[in-house]
RNA sequence: GACCCUAUCGUCCAGCGGUUAGGACACUGCCCUUUCACGGCGGUAACCGGGGUUCGAAUCCCCGUAGGGUCGCCA
């Protein structure tokens, strides 16, 4: 104990020393002896000291080293543990007094004695620069759990400044086409997520980006019957029945994840049946687990980010890298989007397939944040993020390893933040786009007009479905009054609605201003309450219950529309 | 059947040995308001179960249970 250096050390903070706390065993302690009373400081006394540490000091194996792996290695503790290292264990009765200051305590989850040492950032060598990918199958549809996989990706690409490539795996060739190439083209094009290197079209044999293509597994043939060859040829792979398998190792395989961790994958029965698995087909195809490891080595890919259905896979993977004399890319198997239910989301269930998002009128930028949230979280629990501060915060070890469900609600919430911060001219767009989807054709009026029934919306809606039936009765010549307007509409409502609709005619100018005065003091004369008047007047022009302000709907529909609407429900 | 992953409010996340277990969505009470939203102030609501380690466990270990994934000449 080097307690000198404490008392010739003014101000600093004493010493550092180990104590055994808890099952996990050593703690780096911290003292501060001016606040140590005797008791402590003789328990203190009795404790190795180190040097070189300080509180919060990785001492570690990363969090990640599974039990499994820890009892192979020799648990440091509990084999180390003599009655020696025990009389270093905190008493109770002085841990309290520890706690309350005197001493700051970090207790390492894992430690093992061959790393007591600092982990030290700047020795580690010079990291290569980051190569991710995503490699799609032309299916004709994204699906969302996919879009977040090119998210992940592209997030890690950005945040490392490293590389983005697209791959597409159109290895069955009579499934794919163009079309469903475009669909993953325009999703990703519509979710902003831009690639490095990938197609430049939908067209296989067309134009790309990057010098490590082509990046159509059906223009890649001659590499991996080149690679089959070599596999072959080393003996690491045989002829079977017209196919090609791979002599697959017949003991666990170490997968090294940086977000599930250690994984030993052990074969399954089946797979002690038969370990070796077909390579290439007997038509001379080669099947995914072959070509999707034969381009990642091609392409120099770093780090494999993927759903974790891919995790039992991947022991094959590895072994197919090693079979090829290269270490395997760093691999984070993220986990998988369910529906709200929590079962496993299919191509049917709504909103299984980024077009849904596309077409209901939510904005991509809401979907991207809503997606970068499940199974990721920013340390400060923010939860509307741009885009750009998405890039600087997002890294792989923060990433869960459980499954999260789908909130169809939460991304709702989500949208309709992102449209309330929109730039006018955005909602313009959108709501024009979404409108005409609905088919309700903006188009028939006015500029001025379509813009001022929007203003009315600004900030109202969620997403721009829902602008069809908040303000659609804008766009129609009539508005149809359905059974709940058409009770609103009593006997007294039609006498309220019919003075309303005599002192509108009687005004001088129509305006919100003009209009809300009018209804007031009618409202006054009648000795009857605002709402009174207001209900009948909203049901009689919009035939609902709620939408925009009332006077300013008012306004924008015009002298004509509101007359014309008002004595229509009076005959209805 | 075997193998692998996972488990905190209804949902998404925080928590990484000592907290009155925190935030967001949803639900809900009040305020604001011509409606609906927005906003503000509150509320309901969780550590899957059982053992163990520890002075102390939501946190570490084990066993159950449940959910998910994978074992193709699909991708």
């Amino acid at each position: 104990m080097r307690n000198a250096n404490a008392e010739t050390d003014a101000g600093a903070h004493g010493v550092f020393a180990f104590a055994h706390h808890g099952r996990d065993g050593l703690a780096i302690l911290r003292f501060d002896f001016a606040a140590l009373d005797e008791e402590v400081e003789q328990f203190v006394n009795g404790l190795p000291s180190v040097g070189g540490f300080q509180i919060g000091d990785d001492l570690l194996f990363p969090k990640n080293v599974r039990e499994r792996h820890r009892k192979k290695t020799a648990s440091p503790f509990r084999s180390k543990q003599t009655a020696d290292s025990r009389t270093n264990s905190i008493p109770s009765s002085i841990c309290p007094r520890l706690m309350a200051g005197a001493c700051h305590v970090w207790t390492p989850r894992i430690i093992l004695p061959q790393h007591l040492s600092v982990a030290n950032p700047t020795n580690t060598a010079q990291p290569m620069s980051v190569r991710v990918r995503f490699a799609p199958s032309p299916t004709g549809y994204l699906h969302i759990g996919g879009a977040r996989t090119a998210l992940f990706n592209w997030l890690y690409a950005r945040h490392t400044g490293g590389t983005f490539v697209l791959r597409v795996e159109d290895t069955d060739a009579a499934r794919n086409s163009q079309e469903a190439v475009n669909v993953i083209l325009d999703g990703l094009r519509w979710l902003g997520l831009d690639w490095d290197e990938g197609p430049l079209t939908a067209d296989a044999t067309g134009p790309s980006k990057g010098d490590r293509g082509p990046y159509f597994q059906s223009q890649r043939k001659e590499n991996y019957a080149r690679r089959v060859e070599a596999l072959l040829s080393r003996g690491l792979a045989y002829e079977s029945e017209g196919a090609v398998r791979f002599k697959m190792a017949r003991e666990p395989v170490l997968i090294r994840d940086l977000v599930v961790g250690d994984v030993t994958r052990a074969l399954t029965d089946r797979e002690e049946q038969e370990p070796d698995f077909v390579i290439m087909r007997s038509d001379g195809s080669p099947v995914f687990h072959f070509v999707n490891v034969v381009d990642d080595l091609e392409m120099g890919i770093t780090h494999v980010i993927r759903g974790e259905d891919h995790l039992s896979n991947t022991a094959k993977h590895v072994a197919l890298f090693q079979a090829f004399g290269v270490e395997p890319p760093k691999y984070a198997h993220i986990p998988l989007i369910l529906n709200a239910d929590g079962s496993k989301m299919s191509k049917r269930d709504t909103g299984a397939a980024l077009t849904y998002y596309m077409e209901n009128g939510y904005a991509p930028e809401a979907v991207v944040n809503y997606l970068s949230l499940l199974g990721w979280s920013p340390k400060d629990g923010r939860e509307v993020i741009p885009l750009k501060e998405l890039v600087e915060m997002f890294d792989l070890p923060q990433i869960l390893r459980h499954n999260a469900r789908f909130d169809h609600e939460k991304l709702k919430w989500m949208n309709g933040e992102y449209v309330r911060a929109m730039p006018a001219d955005r909602f313009y767009e959108m709501a024009v786009h979404t409108l005409a989807r609905a088919g309700l054709d903006t188009n028939r009026f006015p500029t001025a007009y379509v813009k001022a029934a929007l203003d009315t919306c600004l900030g109202k809606v969620r997403i721009f479905s829902e602008l069809a039936g908040y303000a659609g009765f804008y766009f129609t010549d009539q508005v149809a009054l359905d059974a709940e307007a058409l009770a609103a509409l009593t006997p007294e409502a039609r006498e309220r609605l019919k003075r309303l609709r005599d002192a509108c005619a009687a005004l001088a100018e129509f305006n919100a201003v003009s209009l809300e005065t009018a209804l007031k003091e009618t409202a006054k004369s009648l000795g009857v309450k605002n709402g009174l008047m207001v209900h009948p007047c909203r049901f009689a022009c919009t035939g609902k219950g709620s939408g925009p302000s009332l006077y300013h709907l008012l306004e924008v529909l015009g002298r004509e529309r509101v007359l014309a609407r008002m004595d229509a429900a009076l005959s209805a």
